[in-house]
DNA sequence: CGTCAATGTGACGTATTGATGACAATAAAT
DNA sequence: ATTTATTGTCATCAATACGTCACATTGACG
């Protein structure tokens, strides 16, 4: 969830607030007191957000918003927009022009952090997943559901990420590392024994409808999906 | 192609005019005399479409279209705004701000009616109105009424709506983030456990008739609806 | 057959996560 | 002006998921 995000600010108190609040929900701000001065900043790079105060000296916030929208380079980085209090036009005026949100000042962190999450989110792509089937075992991600014959399984969450990894992966040898970065996160700091434990869990859960015999042991390497027979 | 159709406009003989030309065609009218009045009706039921005067005494036309969008339980309702003749840049501002057409005063009721015809057509299968119904539990949004085997039942507003959230999407897992953006709407900033207090209040309301456990938990995730047997 | 390393397995303390009741703020109704 | 509904948040409780360990079992190899 940490972003870096673009705070287009003029005034120095708002924006040292801002920025505070930025690295204290673990991203990373950058800054800049103009839209000029933000406009060349994109050019070195994107940020993944921006944060545009509405009210600037020079190039409005306005025609700043239209231009980043306006170039197909930079069109996808989400804007949120900072105003005054019922200022009504300028929220209306500012969602036409490209703006994703607004927050109207004074604004407390916790709005702030919000809005950035939410906006960060709806924009992230929807990791949907496909149905997987396989020798009458069946896991769709959407529905968070698993089958074995039409039976239903229960899986803790663990379990379930562990067994859609490996049926999306059938026929391969998986070290315990590559489980854990694979199915825990790559930057965990978990021992490679847990990893049995949970192949342990899942074969015990899949043993009801006899599914248990497809995960396999491969003594010396780690472990394997396999829908044909033993070794 | 009855359709209740709300009709916001100040002026008591347009009003009038509109009323009994809608009725003609065999449409359900219901009125409100200001933007205010209008909200506080779709909170009970939303119609079919809404025929809007841009020229409103207290919130404006574009102010009310905008909320209407805004909000993602209204936002599919089609919207005609009635500008006067000549008014150029209130069409402009109209459509850009989510208004699925226009018609500029004065206008015969064959326009009018073609224009309703045309629009509720090109929206038709979108239009929420559909009651929805499973397991024995109904929902009709064009009343808002909600019967458990016949019986009915009582729902706050945002009860209604997640409800209807669900049952318009039944057997899917929705995470706690999904379900805040889809049921309160795009700028609200609410916890993320706000949506388990609410999950509890509707379950309460639907013990009644047993219907409660069709909302199930899916640890991790978020929550599901569905008619099949737990988990 | 005996040894050692790798893996299986049950148990346990702790950390997460969800359920629930209470409460205050706000809006609506009277 | 009071009362009533509705809503969002929090504190607390309960459920269960998680990671680690200790010990049992297995398999490869001399």
């Amino acid at each position: 969830m940490a972003a870096a995000i673009l705070v287009v600010e003029d005034e120095p108190a708002i924006r040292e607030l801002v920025v505070l609040n930025l690295q204290q929900a673990g991203h990373r701000p950058v800054v800049a007191d103009s839209a000029e001065q933000a406009l060349a900043l994109m050019r070195d790079a994107l940020p993944d957000l921006i944060l545009l105060d509405w009210m600037l000296p020079g190039m409005s916030g306005v025609e700043f918003a239209r231009r980043v929208k306006a170039d197909a380079y930079t069109k996808q980085v989400p804007i949120i927009m900072l105003t005054a209090r019922s200022d009504e036009q300028d929220k209306i005026t500012g969602l036409e022009t490209g703006a994703d949100d607004y927050i109207t000042k004074p604004f407390s962190p916790r709005e702030l952090n919000a809005r950035i999450k939410a906006v960060l989110r709806r924009l992230a792509p929807q990791v949907a997943g496909n149905p997987v089937e396989m020798a009458g075992l069946r896991l769709d991600p959407s529905t968070h559901r698993v089958a074995g014959n039409d039976r239903t399984i229960e899986l803790g969450p663990t379990e379930f990420r562990l067994l859609h990894f490996f049926m999306t992966r059938p026929e391969r040898v998986h070290s315990r590392a590559q489980v854990l970065d694979q199915v825990w996160g790559n930057h965990v700091f978990v021992e490679d024994r847990t990893v049995d434990v949970h192949i342990r869990r899942l074969r015990r859960a899949l043993e009801a409808s006899g599914h248990d015999v497809l995960i396999q042991t491969v003594r010396g390497s780690g472990y394997r999906f396999s829908a044909r027979a033993e070794d």
